[in-house]
DNA sequence: CTGAAAGCGCTTACAG
DNA sequence: CTGAAAGCGCTTACAG
């Protein structure tokens, strides 16, 4: 099996297929193998002088520390698992771009903080066992609402003690980290007002799983209170594809005769259904009907007009999830669970 | 630090923090160490007597098997690690929605072999070591063309004899997988010129690190050619954002004075630039002007009119990159790595 | 078909 | 400040 020709072998025993090991390091920086550990773990009690010694020999042997050792002999990962509840049968691009977001700046919260990600898609057969393998310390949960399947069974699973937080279940008794969706609710539904419409509609259910829905139809109600408005719910049916939801609502809206001028819609491909279905019909957006969304995902961008909506701030959603585990893990508190919003005016709700 | 009083302890050594390790298990179920270890991977040198006995201590004692141990041992991580390659100080939200579709469906092809993908974002300070450091067997990278810095980066790591397989990169030297560009192509110029089309122009880049471009505008030739039409090249301007180099490549078009019907533009960002601009200066699409982009990403869906487009088979890329790594893993050949493409023709192109 | 034993490559008390 | 030694929890020849 030797290779003994390889010519950029460094001795004889040392050929291409070679695997330096901190004895290795040890022998060529001439201290001992525990020596190596701690000098190359930067402990500050090793003299400056050897842990230069100890580093250029590594550097000479490419060696790089086997985690696998260090996680066995320590007992930490240093790694978080992230799952993303998808529906069943359904393809990953048509994930929801919203969820992908998230997933980026969780992924890079973690990263930021020398932790890796271990990321799973799952729709089916749920998988949750990172801390019981030793595959991770925690698990932070994503994804879409209507599995219930998949959200039972990671409440199951913090309920055995794993560490866990999520965004969008539907079930109390997962920590979760969640938009300011009342404050986000309350600036959209300002802004139409500010805009000079009155009679504004709520696409909204009362019975969806989704909590941010209910959180955002509150703020709406509380701002067209406070402003003498009185608040009209349009609202949307189950088990529909969102845009036609977002359809239906504005033909259940027009249909029932009671005149309207602006619509908020409590997420953004509801927002974009809605839209279409407005155009459809001839209503000029903004002009005659004023419309925005809710979650500040790409394609708003590209509607004609573009969408109105209310962003989360991402970066801080992925850290607020990332911190959130880490407090768990380490069993300290955390106040720390409701992301700031901010409003994106665009066309499809500012009158010139 | 004991917690004598917990009420759930099986015994009073194995209280709330307890672990089981496969020792326990043996003991349990009354066999040696090995023979759990044996039972529980299933080898089947193991009677089926005992391993029922050795599954049912494991299940009455909670015992997972602790992969770090495990990996230790064998010098097998059962890993992929995933990186994609971003911009520098890019907001994870702004990540290409293609990306993220190629990111989910890689995810699910290596979960289908059994394997944990291990992602992170990667903009400014590289890290690929993860063979190096026993955290995975090999590498996948993907992301924006752009960051040199970055393909650079792993060019040379895959040099230095790491397993990597790629989507983007600039590079040769590099095993890739692409979709089938050049088909792509000409199912896109073949379509407009089945919808009456004949003057198209091509915005593309013959200067473009993305090779992908250029082996669109080729297919797009060929299809011109061979319908024996004139290709016409609209290029578009580095280092601008996409939007904008499909907005100037239109001005520049109209401002030459040459008359066109049509533009394929080689990815959809483009596209949605270019669509922008032929509608801010009076262009019916597709009564006057026909559109196509290329990607298939979402945002398309929903511009005025739809935006026709090709698009890959996602789960088909996830599938050949995970195949690709893997027999770069084994040493083995594999033949597959063009990802099939199909057209999606939308509002933009179809003339009724 | 099963068991006793070695060893994967680290980190970390313990001793000096 | 450094070294010798134990041990993390597995898998897998080797022996029977």
């Amino acid at each position: 099996m030797g290779d003994d020709l390889d010519i950029v072998s460094l001795t004889p025993a040392r050929g291409r297929g070679f695997r330096a090991t901190s004895f290795d390091v040890a022998e060529e920086a001439g201290v001992s193998q525990s020596t190596v550990s701690r000098a190359l773990a930067g402990d500050p009690v090793v003299s400056e002088a050897t842990r230069l010694r100890v580093a250029e020999a590594a550097r000479r042997l490419n060696y790089q520390v086997d985690r696998n050792a260090a996680r066995l002999r320590t007992g930490k990962t240093g790694t978080l698992a992230v799952v993303v509840i998808c529906r069943p049968g359904q393809d990953r691009k048509d994930v929801n771009p919203f969820t992908f977001a998230l997933l980026g700046s969780t992924c890079a919260a973690a990263s930021a903080r020398g932790f890796e990600t271990l990321v799973s898609f799952q729709s089916e057969s749920f998988n949750g066992l990172y801390q019981e393998q030793r595959k991770a310390d925690g698990l932070i949960v994503l994804g879409s609402t209507e599995n219930l399947a998949g959200w039972d069974y990671f409440r199951e699973r913090a309920q055995s003690g794993d560490h866990i937080v999520c965004w969008g279940s539907p079930h109390d008794g997962l920590d979760w980290v969640r938009s300011d969706n009342r404050e986000g609710a309350r600036l959209a539904t300002r802004h139409l007002i500010e805009q000079g419409f009155t009679r504004i509609a709520c696409i909204s259910s009362e019975t969806s799983p989704q909590r941010q829905f209910a959180e955002r139809y509150q703020g709406y109600a509380e701002a067209m209170a406070q402003a003498g408005l009185a608040p009209r719910l349009a609202p949307f049916e189950e088990g529909l594809a969102r845009e036609e939801q977002g359809q239906r609502a504005v033909a259940h809206l027009v249909s029932s005769g009671k005149p309207f001028d602006a619509v908020f819609a409590v997420c953004d491909q509801i927002a974009l259904g809605a839209l279409g279905e407005l155009r459809a019909r001839g209503f000029a957006v903004p002009a005659q009907v004023g419309l925005v969304g809710f979650d500040g995902i790409r394609d708003g961008a590209y509607s004609t007009p573009p969408l109105s909506t209310v962003e989360p701030d991402f970066q801080a959603a992925g850290t607020m999830l990332v911190d959130r585990l880490f407090a768990a893990i380490a069993g300290s508190d955390c106040d720390k669970r409701r992301v700031p919003v901010s409003l994106l005016p665009r066309g499809s709700s500012v009158r010139k």
